[in-house]
DNA sequence: TTGCTCCTCACGTCACGTGAGGTGGC
DNA sequence: TTGCTCCTCACGTCACGTGAGGTGGC
């Protein structure tokens, strides 16, 4: 008997990276079954199986169900395939875009985690920042402790009824360098620290402020540690500060030894 | 009782688009319970978990096992966070790279089925091409029938070696035009309809011949329909001599209705 | 009382993975 | 005979989804 192109079913596994197992199944289900059974009723699989296996185990990898792909196996028509595989591709498409978004958002915590280990142990001090973007919430921070978590629940509604990824870190802004001296808890808005974002912030020199605390709990004494500093360095500063946890419940168990850093521009 | 910032489970659920079920479940394998119980046991989310539940629910879509997820919960340190993401961050970057492949192959079956149905019902007949990537096996195919297959899985294998992805679809090319005469069914090799392969066809006017056949199996009658045509029409011909299938089994279930293209370059 | 949201089991399911026990040709 | 590859059940498992039956405040 010539050689036919026939693989047993591990040659088969090998070649195209599939498990056995995996191709027991489908033939089971008879979503992709072997091409031929031997006398011993062993599975064989042929060379231009390759390209079909490869597919339909890409589309399943993807999420694409068994049971659509099933659906798929008695109707094959060209105008039917060139419909699915469009549609495949969009679907790609997005699952790539959202692939970056997470590749993204895990850029803006690593770079904040290792801050944080920079800054560990630091009290204040001056940094060269470049400029940094930010998507703004709209001012909605009021001066009372119980106005805090409100208007951050309405910062992060509004934000997805916008259509924004809401799974950036948040920081606190305040309008002014008075405000944050009257209340280092209380800021004028919040922000996501997106990249994508359209706000941006001056780069140069920032004097920076850290200190561990939780969320909406800075202690009290940072501005004034703060403003010590910029005198004793004669330092001109300006609004606004920025407020963002570098070390929190990501990287860190206990809530209370979460790093908070407040921001200053300083005037140059 | 000052609002905390607690959302009930299905406030939290539309907010970070989990499902409640899937919130549940976590909360009861203890990989990301509600940061607090009501007195009728209610479960209540806090607005800082967004983000962490974020992350979790990408990581677990992004394949990574709530087991893993589950032995991070307890041993978060900054240094711990930056190793697991910068981990994460190469395995999403390899998975964009993967998306892009199948996407890549998506679009090069596209391209042959919609060539197929242009084609369909035609003979022989002269189309403008583009030049065209490839990547071409080395010369292995002989001249009996019997060391066709062979030849073909060879070249798989020796792909496969060569990490070259095996999922394109696969074409013949015979060296020069007598070959082909001789014997339509027996190319000189194979190759890849991969668009980053090096090798390249050149660009411009192709004699193109349809016919349907299974694999290896064109009709003897091909290579002088197409002869008699190019003499009817004074053009003069040159190899090499293209194989491809425009349908296969990718979009037709019957195998001897599969849509052989045979292309020959015009002298100009 | 009606509606609404929440709860806890219990069970189902999807897509496999993992043996256990047996065959069949060199 | 030993090794090797293959087979078919049967059962396990992972990550949920889906009711069923019940609670508790306006």
């Amino acid at each position: 008997m010539a050689f036919k192109g026939l693989l047993s079913i591990s040659e088969f596994s090998k070649l195209t990276d599939i498990p056995r197992s995996k191709l027991i199944y489908y033939d089971e289900i008879g979503l992709f079954p072997a091409v031929e059974r031997g006398e011993n009723n062993y599975r064989y699989y042929s060379l231009n199986q390759i390209i079909i296996a490869g597919f339909i185990n890409d589309m399943a990898s993807f999420g694409i169900s068994l049971k659509e792909l099933l659906a798929l196996k008695d109707i094959r028509t060209p105008e039917m395939m060139i419909g699915v595989l469009e549609k495949a591709s969009k679907e790609h498409r997005e699952k790539i875009i959202k692939l970056r978004e997470t590749l993204s958002i895990m850029g803006v915590m690593t770079d904040l985690m290792k801050e944080g280990l920079k800054a560990e142990g630091k009290d204040v001090e001056v940094l060269e920042f470049e400029p940094h973007n930010y998507i703004m919430g709209s001012e909605n921070v009021h001066q009372e402790a119980s106005t805090f978590y409100p208007a951050w629940l309405t910062f992060m509604n509004s934000a997805q009824k916008a259509g924004v990824n809401i799974k950036y870190p948040v920081g606190g802004l305040f309008n002014d360098l008075e405000r944050f001296v009257a209340n280092p808890n209380m800021p004028s808005r919040f922000y996501f620290l997106n990249p994508h974002g359209r706000d941006q912030s001056v780069g140069g020199k920032w004097l920076c402020g850290y200190v561990r605390s939780f969320y909406g709990q800075a202690a009290d004494d940072l501005p004034q540690n703060m403003i010590a500093y910029a005198k004793e360095h004669k330092l001109e500063l300006t609004g606004p500060v920025f407020n963002t946890f570098l070390l929190d419940e990501i990287s860190t168990i206990d809530h209370d030894q979460y790093l908070l850093r407040a921001s200053i521009k300083i005037v140059e």
